[in-house]
DNA sequence: CGGGGGTTTGAGTCCGTTCAAAATACGTGG
DNA sequence: CCACGTATTTTGAACGGACTCAAACCCCCG
């Protein structure tokens, strides 16, 4: 809130570091050459949002770097986090396939730079290319599959179990892991958000926290993290039994 | 499981009375034809699995007529009911477009008819008429909306309020109100499903049951339903205030 | 009738919440 | 670089809602 975002428009679909990762990978010269003129891409400070929860869904965002979280609210406050979106992640395109207003909202979790590609843009090359279309439909599917593990997780697992299982997920891209089972692990946000990522309250997550902690599953310093075998976490999974 | 679904293509997709419901009104007469040709009808008494979790998916699904429940078991042998099936619309074309196996499973709530539409045929259809590509992308973003509408109601709402909640979603379908505010209800379904459409036990469906009845909020008899005011339901919805 | 699944009930437990307060970290301006 | 004000994080105590386990009941269907 404190700096305005800056537009910029320098930036270039061509040279673009995330351009093999997004929906975007199979355009042509001439189309990707539309796409470049047609986005807009902006540099959002931490804890800025991208858009709000109600706008009109007037176009996607493209994550160029950075990190953003995409939020919920409810009707009394609740908030979740629902997922991260990482450079080269595709935002708020299911409300403009939906036709409807955005109905959850993103925010810069780390200062970012995000492309904004307007709508006549998108339809344009959506009609233009149909792989465009099927690569976005995929996209949907695995959201929605995604989507749905999580309403299982939510209301089947402890928290315990569920952050066990955050932890491994945030291994593959924050942390990394050594010959003797050693973790090591750089949380990507506050304990607030973590609480979010797993729909309780902060209290909760700090008491999860500590219980990892005094059966040595995790040490927990700041944002950094240390498992010292990975094996135990894998254990607060709550699998029936092997796997 | 005690009948076995019987195979038969007598059914007709000109004169399906969903058709005007599905993905498929916009198709051509020659879509129409190669749609009808390749769609294979099946009844499935209740109780009988459309697909099973894990199952290559190998085509998509109609339902015509009856009830299907779309479920999903968790490690630990929790279930949920995701979502209902009603006549029009199309089922496992999810785990279709994102190439992967089935990953939950259908089962009919009553006795059912049910279309499959091979792979194939539906690729044909998609490379074909690329508009039927845009409804499924519609539908896809509209389910993702759902089910993180879902994840956040699990998460924040009570139990009552999520029952209170369901009942007025069952409403529209499957009841009515009058000027009175009396509304009457027929539930499609057994307590038990109603407990794994909450993603509660049915010991505490049966509590809440009776904390309606107790209340007068709601009168429960075998599958019929009575609420003498609709606005004490309405009351029981976790809204923070007006609305 | 008899069997078997669905449903209800009870008692006891546990996990996560709530509310309140203290401690810690962080950014900003001096 | 330190001091200050604010937001985040931690801790404690008490509560409460949903779960577990177990038993009885009731239907429905054969």
């Amino acid at each position: 809130m404190k700096h305005q975002s800056k537009k910029s428009t320098q930036k270039n679909c061509f040279t673009c570091q995330t351009r093999n990762r997004t929906e975007w990978c199979g355009l042509s010269d001439d189309e990707m050459k539309l796409l470049n003129e047609g986005k807009m891409s902006r540099k959002h400070p931490s804890g800025e949002a991208i858009y709000h929860d109600g706008d009109p869904c007037t176009g996607i965002h493209c994550v160029e770097s950075g990190l953003i979280g995409v939020r919920k609210l409810d009707a009394s406050g609740g908030e979740i986090l629902l997922r991260l979106n990482e450079p080269g992640d595709t935002m708020g395109y299911h409300a403009f396939l939906a036709g409807t207003d955005h109905n959850n909202y993103a925010e810069a979790l780390d200062s970012s730079v995000v492309c904004f590609i307007d709508a006549p843009t998108v339809r344009t090359l959506l009609d233009h290319n149909p792989s465009l279309g099927l690569r976005f439909l995929r996209h949907a599917a695995e959201d929605l599959d995604a989507a749905e593990d999580k309403v299982l997780e939510i209301s089947t697992q402890s928290v315990r179990a569920r952050f066990a299982q955050l932890l491994l997920v945030f291994k593959d891209r924050y942390g990394s892991v050594n010959d003797s089972g050693e973790m090591t692990l750089d949380l990507p946000m506050t304990r607030r958000d973590l609480a979010a990522m797993l729909a309780i309250r902060p209290e909760s997550m700090s008491r999860t926290i500590r219980d990892f902690q005094e059966k040595d599953i995790a040490r927990f310093a700041k944002r950094q993290v240390f498992v010292p075998h990975i094996d135990n976490l894998l254990n607060e999974l709550e699998m029936p039994d092997g796997l």
